[in-house]
DNA sequence: ATTCCTCTTGATATAATATAACATTACAGA
DNA sequence: TCTGTAATGTTATATTATATCAAGAGGAAT
C-alpha cells in the first residue's frame, strides 16, 4: 500500500473540516441562545468563511444573488446586523467590509491583522496588550467598553514569497 | 482693581492658545517640508481643530461653504487627503469622521478614545502596549507596518456628571 | 519675460456604502 | 385559532467617496 501524497488538497480538507466546525458551532450557539440562524443568515455567515478577504456588504449581495436569494441592500446588512451583534462576525473599520469571526459567543476584544499584499483579515489571539491598553487609557481617566485594534502590514504567507 | 472673575472663558483662553500653537506647528512644518498650507487645506485644519467631535466630509463641506468657500464633495476630500497623508489629521474608522492630529509630523502609533456619551475622540498618548501588540503579532507571522486602534468607552468629563 | 511643468482647484457626474419606512409573511405561545 | 413579535420583502433615499477632465496658479529653467 503506498503512502498518499501530501500536498495542495490537505489544506483543502482543513479548510472543510473548519468550515463544518464553524457552522456547528454557530448552529448550537443560536439553539442555546434562541437565536434565529434563517437561510439569508446562514448563507451569509457561509459566505463569509469561505473568503479570507473582508467581503463589502455589496459583494455579499451579489453573492446572495448568485446563491438564488433576490435580495435588496437592507437584507445584507440585515444579516450582517444580526452576525454582528451576536459576535459571529466583525466590521472592518478601515474597509467597511466584513468578516467571519472565528470566536464566536465568547466576548473578546478581537485583534485584526490586514495584509497589504493579499488584502487578507485575520484575527489574532487576543494579547494581554490590550488590557494592558484598557489600564493605561483609565489612568488617562477613559473607560474603555470596547476596543477596535486593526494592524496592517505583511503577512506570513505573502512574507515567505 | 478688581481682579478679574476667575472661571468659564479661561478654558476659552487656553483653547485660544492651543489653536494658535497648532496652526503655527502645521505652518512651520510646511515651510519645512515646502507642502502648500493652501487656504481651503488650512481652513479644514482650522476646522478639525475647533471641534472636540470627528467631522464628517460632508460636514466639513457645509462648514466651509458656510465660511464662504464654494466647494464641492472633492474639495473637502482632497484637503482632507492633504491633512491624513501628512499627519496634521487622522480618520476614525469607525465613524468616517476626521479629527486633527495634535502630533503633527511626528510618525506615531495614534489611539484614539472615542466617548459613546459626548461623542468627543481624543488621541491618547502612545503606550508600549502599541509596541508589545507589533512584537505578539510578529510572533505569530505577521509584520505591522501600521495600527489603527479606537477605544470606545466614557471619557473623564462624562464620567464625572 | 516666456515657456514649461507640476501641483492645485473647479466642476460635473457617478460610484459605493448604508438606512428609513412601510407592507407582508412566518411562527411561537396563549 | 388568535395574536404578537420577529423576520423578510420592497421601494426609496441618505450618506460617503471617487473618477474625470478642464482651468488656474506658481515655481524654475532658459
Amino acid at each position: 500500500m503506498t503512502r498518499k501524497k501530501v500536498s495542495a488538497n490537505d489544506s483543502a480538507v482543513d479548510l472543510r473540516s473548519l468550515f463544518a466546525k464553524n457552522m456547528k458551532n454557530i448552529e448550537e450557539y443560536c439553539k442555546e441562545h434562541s437565536l434565529k440562524l434563517t437561510p439569508v443568515r446562514r448563507k451569509v455567515f457561509e459566505l463569509l468563511l469561505e473568503e479570507k478577504r473582508g467581503l463589502g456588504a455589496y459583494r455579499i449581495l451579489d453573492l446572495l444573488r448568485e446563491a438564488g436569494f433576490k435580495s435588496q441592500p437592507p437584507v445584507a446588512y440585515r444579516a450582517l446586523e444580526f452576525l454582528v451583534e451576536n459576535g459571529f462576525a466583525h466590521k472592518i473599520g478601515s474597509q467597511n467590509s466584513f468578516v467571519a469571526c472565528t470566536m464566536p459567543g465568547e466576548h473578546h476584544a478581537p485583534i485584526f491583522m490586514i495584509c497589504k499584499k493579499c488584502d487578507s483579515v485575520s484575527e489574532a489571539p487576543s494579547s494581554p496588550s490590550v488590557s494592558d491598553l484598557s489600564h493605561s487609557l483609565k489612568e488617562v481617566g477613559f473607560e474603555v467598553e470596547q476596543t477596535r485594534i486593526e494592524a496592517e502590514g505583511i503577512c506570513s504567507s505573502c512574507a515567505d514569497r
